[in-house]
DNA sequence: GCAATGTTGTCCCACTTTTGTCCAGACAAA
DNA sequence: TTTGTCTGGACAAAAGTGGGACAACATTGC
């Protein structure tokens, strides 16, 4: 379909200034020319008139490279990898920073399958099947696979969002069983979560609160909102489902949060939901956006618009939003 | 054994710089070298430039040679030992170390004792801090260097429940609001279900389902339990919180567990409790034994003997038992 | 039990390499 | 005009290197 464009194929057309590429960076607009004049880590089209103009596959890298250093890489090694080396590099220190205390071999050594499953919907299929076999290492092993092949963004669009409304449908037509459900979630909450920790952050970044309202219980949505953003350059702030809109307004308030979000999914039609966005719209500072995503947002169309709220009907208007209004803030912040 | 090929896979090629091998071993870089000067632990190739440049087969013994010194073993002993040698020799003692009658007797230097007690409460009090402030980056950095210096079974012992109740009881009291709680619950949720994947597996290991029944929403002692048993070779199975008694036999008849572990904590007197318990014991294999354990689990006693469960006293009671029941059942099969 | 000896983690030094930051003067954009 | 970017070079902080010192602790021999 048409997803499967957006997989991996990062823009690479030159447009953004030097000055916005250290902004999301989090690399000081010196250190990306001394990065170039030494050891041509990017080397970025140019306007007219000289100036740099850098494609997002280039904020990419620059973002991976960065990263790999705080790994303890040497500037020298990464400087000329491809985005996709720099990812397995990147992917491989972080599964393997910190001491382990365990005995137990670290390499899992790539005896790897032959299962080369490049289609997306494959993948999700190959998932399933591990739930059903309750075989956990194979679904991990997945997971992680398909982490590799495509960035982020796209692969929570592309596998793990169509994954989870398969699971959800499996188990509701009685194909899977409660217990499979449960297991699949349990592993799903683990990597997800582990997903935000491979970023690192510059102590600059906006912040984000993420949670589900009071009665909501599933998280993995706000939890891959977590993920998502956190590759973009926010700092999300991470509650947990089932949080009091009194604790909301109360968080956003004590961490400066730049912007809320919610996830809602199930029960769609709770009563509670109501009462919980206007009580967290009105104590909310007025310049504070909220954004409510999730299957059941639909069912709450009119109370949305009512109340002003925001909701980007895919993760990618989503990022697109967050993304201006991060910039936006960039902007008023040096002026 | 199997892990021989794995052993030959490893890459020799010499590429990473000292500071790499500091992160992904927890040595330090000044204590690497001295290894290196006193007796030739490593001898790393150079760069032009003299720079060292390790390879992944060095960290890997690297690694092996810390854990056999947290283990007792001397330096002089294991330093000309090769990589398979050092396997043998830590896997010998980490199962030793856990069959061990009276844990507190285990023989080991000083330096890698469980940490004093002031130092733990220090530990706690500042994540306690770091949840306050809501700095989760610090919480996450806090975390993680605990698990550093100390192993996992004393570590989720001496720090992880002792946060738990804290942050419990600060809740309680008013210190903490809830939106700290969740943020903090939210993350020892991603930190602990990670440590998880820290094992690798043989694929021969007993399999244990790890659960909490339905009404029991608190799912970090479950997932402690499973970090735990993971380390003492089982192979847990993990199946979030909320899990009726039908689905929690019918998962380890699927899966053919050997044991089932569950988790009580909120609320204490719930009434289903007794009725799931008793299905569950009922519907489950007699062989197989049903552990009970949590801060709710002294409120059904009678209940527990009355049932003939398993409810050990403690963390370290309950791994013995599983210990002695994974050894039995591989008398069982090798039979 | 005690002194002598061995082991081991940490720190300091003087020196080199690597890396991040800053500056000056020219030019472009707002 | 003011602000930002460009180039090239200078400079300083950070990190690595070899060597050695030292304190804390363990082990050994008496």
């Amino acid at each position: 379909m048409a997803t499967l464009e957006t997989i991996s194929s990062i823009d690479t057309a030159p447009r953004h200034p030097i000055r916005l590429v250290a902004n999301r960076t989090g690399l000081t607009v010196d250190l990306i020319r001394a990065w170039e004049k030494r050891y041509h880590v990017v080397e970025p089209a140019r306007s007219d008139t000289k100036r740099r103009l850098y494609s997002d596959y280039d904020i990419e890298r620059l973002r991976m490279i960065r990263i790999a250093k705080q790994n303890g890489r040497r500037l020298v090694d990464v400087a000329p990898m491809s985005l996709e080396a720099l990812r397995d590099v990147v992917s491989e220190d972080s599964r393997f920073d910190a001491a382990q205390d365990n005995p137990a071999e670290v390499y899992r050594p790539s005896w790897s399958n032959p299962l080369e499953s490049t289609d997306t919907q494959d993948a999700v299929d190959a998932m399933l099947f591990a739930i059903q076999t309750m075989d956990q290492h194979r679904f991990d092993q997945l997971l992680q696979e398909g982490l590799v092949k495509q960035a982020l963004p796209a692969y929570l669009e592309t596998v793990i969002g169509p994954l989870l409304r398969e699971i959800g449908e499996s188990t509701r037509l009685g194909k899977l069983r409660i217990a499979h459900e449960h297991m699949a979630t349990a592993h799903l909450r683990t990597f997800i979560g582990a997903l935000r920790f491979r970023e690192t952050f510059t102590g600059s970044e906006p912040k984000i609160i993420i949670t589900t309202p009071t009665g909501q219980l599933h998280e993995l949505g706000a939890l891959m909102i977590a993920a998502l953003v956190s590759v973009d350059g926010w700092l999300p702030v991470y509650l947990g489902p089932n949080t009091p809109a009194d604790e909301i307004a109360a968080c956003a308030m004590q961490s400066g949060a730049r912007a809320v979000s919610l996830s809602l999914t199930y029960p769609a039609d709770d009563p509670r939901i109501p009462t919980e966005l206007t009580r967290l719209r009105s104590q909310l500072d007025q310049k504070i956006p909220l954004f409510v995503g999730g299957s059941a947002a639909a069912h709450h169309r009119q109370l949305i618009g009512r109340l002003g709220l925001q909701s980007p009907p895919s993760l990618n208007e989503l990022r697109q939003t967050l993304n201006e209004l991060r910039d936006r803030g960039f902007r008023l912040q040096s002026a």
